[in-house]
RNA sequence: GCGGUUGUAGCUCAGUUGGUUAGAGUGCCGGCCUGUCACGCCGGAGGUCGCGGGUUCGAGCCCCGUCAACCGCGCCA
């Protein structure tokens, strides 16, 4: 017989009566009933009732098993009586009379216990992962990334796809994220980075003629963490083809997504995805990754203002490139929940947020709230009119320039469809992003850089980059899941004289590209065909199918939200003889 | 770097207006129990109330500082 096991803790049925097996795996709870002791064994694949009456020449032995005690037993496999038959476990018509045990591991008192669905802290499931990891929960989210990430490798060979590996250490990137530099012994004073991408090589191997690329990459980005943002390392589906344009890559992508949601999604999947210019998702959603389960749409309502009796409007209005902003609430019309969401606006960081609310009065339609008095019935109403409002249906308002309410004005709009019962939550809805900007002006200085992509071919071509660089669009696209941006991509500039000329107008120099990405450039000038491809969030694909707003419970061994791995200790000091021999002094921190 | 929340037994938490010896559940240890499957019953051990300072006759509770975790902002081509 095996030394460990004949069978696993799932495969045990009626048809095994009568046989002596072996199993091994963990002590999962042990019912003690002095003359008879049950004990759950479980392994990864289920979980089988052993046990041990006074005739077992094991008996004193398996009474001092504990949880989570690695064991082997040997046992004859006996069916249950109709009266004691579990079903809830699909081993639960057998049972095992324990004939022989070995304990191969044990265990001391836990810090948290496998058995049972208590929360425990962050930091103790990261420090004990392992730990963490063999619950029920742990176990079939690993195993849902695992079939996901399994899943995408076949749907994308099966779109004509080839994998291929880039590089985990090479140069440092300039732009973007900042790097994790990886210091050269060979060359003491120089270092490596690790990719935040394999942007550059993934353009590389469609100049090198492979036509169509993909990979499961890790990224390497030293940025601060979120709760939907893995500090350090991360995991993308990233993927380049050549000859296409924009709706090519999508064409290429929705069925691959798509798919993925179909066959681990617990909702319905949308199949039509909508795109949405960059410019309206910020005006009807005040954000770039819509969640378009909500159907709430904001509206540009300055025009009721203007001049309006409520000054603080009015007098915002006077500003250049300032708006008012109205958020529907249908079926929010109660001063509780509006003075509610007034009070949110304000913890978010904004002065607050105005509402209107109707209600019936003798059966006629009232305006209430304080806005509805300042602004006087006609524009009230004018205001119902447009956002197609009535009787049990609220407003809110936010007012200055864009950029300063819009972040909070999506949130409004999350908290609004959720509280009020209009957002679907058992559904995927996706929406393609389109027309990025090319360019932005920073606040202060005003100068112009890059929005997204660097590397991304200017709507419009060379000419477009002679105008205003601030009304260039790029081909640009994100995708939007339930409010996640879980894949960004673009058609490259392949041109080397617009990329020059787009570098330029980021002030860059033709010298400093050249240094910069001079590998890629370089390509660029024998024969690059047009290509373009888009990368998508393994990690945050798996987490929104995981149903889980953290993304730590969607990977084996993460950091915590400082960047430490308190498991194994990283960071940590390196010796003194390795800063040696790398040529390397720390500074002592104030 | 900034803001919010949290910090009490191994773990999850309660702890009133500042007032006697800081509690519960779970886990752990011991005892009883031959049909449980979140077994049950009895007993026991286990506490720097995150840390430091202050106010007070008296602080888990109030004040100041500090540390840590999480969430958010900045950041994320």
């Amino acid at each position: 017989m095996h030394a460990y096991r004949s069978h696993t803790c799932a495969d045990l049925t009626m048809d095994n009566v009568g046989d002596t097996v072996r199993l091994s795996g963990w002590v999962h709870r042990i019912r003690d009933h002095g003359g008879v002791l049950f004990v759950d064994l479980r392994d990864h694949y289920g979980m089988t009732q052993v046990l041990c009456d006074p005739d077992s020449p094991v008996f004193s032995q398996v009474e001092r098993l504990r949880s989570e005690w690695c064991v082997r037993i040997d046992g004859v496999v006996k069916a249950r009586a109709e009266s004691l038959v579990n079903p809830k476990l699909p081993t639960g018509e057998i049972e095992v009379y324990i004939r022989d045990v070995e304990v191969l591991g044990a265990a001391e008192e836990l810090p948290l216990m496998v058995f049972g669905d208590q929360e425990y802290p962050e930091e103790t499931r990261l420090r004990y992962r392992y730990l963490d990891l063999r619950r029920e929960a742990m176990q079939r989210n690993m195993m849902l990334r695992s079939d996901v990430v399994s899943s995408i490798r076949r749907r994308m060979w099966d779109s004509g796809f080839r994998e291929y590996q880039t590089p985990i250490i090479t140069a440092s990137s300039p732009e973007g994220a900042r790097d994790f530099l990886v210091p050269s012994r060979l060359h003491p004073g120089k270092f490596y980075a690790l990719p935040q991408a394999p942007q550059q090589f993934k353009q590389l191997i469609m100049v090198s003629g492979f036509d169509k690329y993909f990979q499961i990459a890790p990224c390497f980005r030293d940025e601060d963490p979120r709760a939907d943002r893995s500090p350090t390392d991360f995991y993308q589906l990233d993927m380049e083809m050549s000859f296409v344009e924009q709706d090519d890559i999508f064409a290429t992508m929705q069925p691959v997504i798509q798919g993925v949601f179909e066959e681990f999604g617990d909702g319905s999947v949308d199949t039509e995805w909508p795109q949405i210019p960059y410019a309206e998702s910020l005006l009807k959603y005040g954000t770039d990754k819509p969640d378009l389960r909500n159907p709430i749409e904001m509206q540009d309502v300055s025009e009721h203002f203007r001049g309006s009796g409520f000054a603080i409007f009015a007098k915002l209005l006077e500003q250049d490139g300032t708006q008012i902003r109205a958020i529907p609430a249908p079926k929010g019309g109660s001063r509780k929940f509006c003075d509610r969401m007034n009070s949110f606006a304000q913890k978010e960081g904004l002065p607050g947020m105005g509402y209107i609310f109707w209600r019936d009065k003798d059966g006629e339609t009232e305006a209430a709230g304080p806005l509805a008095k300042n602004i006087g019935p006609e524009r009230t109403e004018a205001i119902r009119q447009q956002l197609g409002l009535g009787v049990g249906d609220a407003a809110f308002f936010l007012g200055g320039k864009p950029a300063s309410f819009e972040r909070v004005a999506s949130k409004a709009r999350d908290v609004i469809g959720e509280e009020c019962g209009l957002t679907d939550m058992d559904r995927y809805a996706f929406a393609w992003i389109v027309d990025f900007p090319m360019y932005e002006a920073d606040e202060e200085s005003g100068a112009v850089d890059f929005s997204h992509n660097p590397f991304s071919m200017p709507q419009g071509g060379k000419d477009a980059l002679d105008g205003d660089p601030l009304s260039v669009k790029g081909y640009q696209y994100d995708l939007a899941c339930n409010g996640y941006e879980i894949l960004s991509g673009a058609i490259r500039n392949h041109r080397p004289d617009i990329m020059f000329k787009a570098f330029e107008l980021a002030g860059y120099g033709e010298d400093e590209v050249r240094k910069r990405f001079g590998g890629m450039v370089n390509a660029f000038r024998f024969g690059a065909p047009p290509h373009g491809g888009c990368a998508a969030g393994i990690d945050r694909i798996v987490m929104i199918l995981a149903d889980t707003a953290n993304i730590r419970e969607v990977i084996m061994f993460p950091m915590n939200q400082r960047a430490e791995d308190l498991m194994m200790n990283a960071p940590s000091e390196p010796t003194s003889d390795q800063l040696m021999e790398l040529g390397l002094r720390v500074i002592p921190q104030e």
